[in-house]
DNA sequence: CTGAAAGCGCTTACAG
DNA sequence: CTGAAAGCGCTTACAG
């Protein structure tokens, strides 16, 4: 920037004030001072910029793992949301690991970051007072107990509810929940879901828990259909859940929906065009990334955020994988 | 830090050298720092440090779009490897947009970046001379001619070859060969081989190019099945572009492979189970992943690199998807 | 409308 | 083994 100003011959300050467009520049400086830009190749250096303003205009998302489509839609959405506004999205994978995801959050803290978008780990082990210097955070898909910060989620247990009851409809009595990781609050709000709905009917509750991988849950659900060959019916925890309860199937020789009808929850592309289309309950992933990020806006901006659950509605999306349940003994 | 410093009694220098390690510091002075540290509560500012090393230890990954799950998992597996080496990779979105893959070169750029890993947009205008300030920047999956620095790519052409081989193996005379945009390096590499394949079998090549989405695939298999009605055997770009050909083939009523034989360029995890399992070139998305970012760490090391494109073998993995061809006239 | 001074948090020589 | 000084690139009051 000195650079620019001796070439400009004005000072520093007028240069910063040009670039900004804040404050009153005469015409004649202004063009003296945007063509010694060009002339000496000038790039802003957002570093100092930042050291000056002791905040970076950045926010963390810190989620568990790229790979997973969730979550590659999540960024997707809340960056478009955050690049509007002049925010860069820096993300970070904390691999679901508790120490992981200590340190990730040490490093965007270190930066100085504007907020933090946080799908916690499974055993995460934050509390509210870990996210100190974090002025705008909120919770995104996972909650935590100990975390005392506004949240946006999907309404897990209605939504787990009616897939549940889509399959009891068709007349299916024994129906295993896949479900994630046993302390995982999606797992805990999904499976209350499917107890009330299976309970109501008088059905007695499978209940699987898995790691959320696909491979995880192939193992799991080949162990429950020996466990329990009657099993003519399963709800996919997610879509690596469900991709590993089909893969499972054909390693047993079964077939969807013939001997085994399926509800995903999470929908995925190929789940559209496989044979047959597989019955999901839709989460609004983008919508509940732009409430997500826009609740950081909010805190960023000094607005009110309601510290109850922001909960935007997942809808069951009919489609093949559910048929009458065989005729049991 | 200078807190920290009044607390513990010593400058601030010290309390640099303690928390780098660097230099000799007396156990007693280190003790009394750390102590300070933790009274105080003191959290590193790397935006300090970063402004005083005109470097930021961070790389830049500039992608078209991070749910592509092929570049979800190149983030992945980069990452890693920068994690290791206490650098933070920062994602950018181009949207495959030039414009936006601009804007957003210039973001990372104005963070004094140490490196930088990219796969331009389609139409990307960037030259070697918009590189410039990244030190260390490497070219991953996509190239572009006007750039001249090091790239990590796959044995496209070879690979499209062997792909188209096996379907002519099989009796197949009409294949149609479902590509990206006509523009992209990747199209180019992989339509030669395609080509290369076919011509020397004296069968003419039947190429189609798309947007290299689901839904733009699906659009241009079904007005080539009207215009080629004959075609017995299709070659998909990428993932998204064979979820199309499975989308339109069944928008048709044909189906895969008893009217269509199919390979696929680049695997997914349903493709795995899909009935049929779906014959796929397998791209080594973390072998490329990991030479590319031991590209930059060579480079920010000051080690030669060599500017020839850096080629990881692909394979291709026999499925279920590819049977012999029906009779034709 | 424009400039001189100070400081954001850190580290790098340079003294002692 | 430890400290005083300077500076990385920028912006924010404060003068003029």
């Amino acid at each position: 920037m000195k650079t620019v100003a001796a070439h400009a011959g004005v000072s520093a300050q007028t240069v910063s004030r040009v670039l900004r467009g804040t404050g009153y520049v005469s015409e004649e400086t202004r063009a003296k001072v945007l063509a010694a830009v060009t002339a000496v190749g000038y790039r802003p250096n957002a570093v100092g910029r930042s050291l000056r303003a002791t905040r970076t205009p950045m926010v963390g998302l810190l989620i568990t793992d790229i790979t997973n489509p969730f979550y590659a839609s999540l960024h997707k959405s809340t960056e478009a949301v955050f690049r509007e506004r002049g925010l860069t999205l820096m993300l970070l994978n904390s691999d679901d690991d508790r120490e992981t995801e200590r340190q990730q959050l040490e490093l965007v803290r270190s930066y100085r970051p504007s907020g933090l978008l946080l799908a916690p780990a499974v055993h995460s082990s934050l509390t509210t007072e870990d996210l100190v210097g974090f002025g705008a955070a909120v919770l995104v898909s996972r909650t935590l107990p100990g975390l005392a910060v506004p949240s946006v989620v999907t309404n897990e247990p209605e939504a787990m509810g009616e897939a549940t009851r889509a399959l009891l409809a068709a007349g299916h009595r024994r129906i295993a929940a896949v479900l994630g990781p046993q302390a995982a609050s999606t797992t805990t709000r999904r499976e209350a879901g499917y107890r009330e709905a299976v309970l109501a009917a008088g059905v007695e509750p499978l209940v699987f828990y898995t790691d959320q991988t696909g491979p995880g849950a192939r193992a799991v659900i080949r162990q429950a259909l020996h466990t329990h060959p009657r099993i003519t019916a399963a709800i996919g925890f997610n879509a690596p859940v469900t991709e590993g309860i089909l893969t499972g199937l054909r390693d047993e020789g079964l077939s969807c929906p013939h001997d085994v009808s399926l509800v995903g929850f999470t929908d995925a592309p190929w789940m559209a065009f496989y044979p047959p289309p597989i019955t999901v309950v839709r989460q609004p992933v983008e919508a509940m990334g732009r409430l997500a990020a826009q609740l950081v806006l909010d805190l960023v901006d000094g607005k009110p955020v309601a510290p109850e659950p922001h909960v935007v509605p997942s809808t069951l999306l009919h489609r093949e994988s559910v048929v009458v349940a065989p005729p049991g003994p």
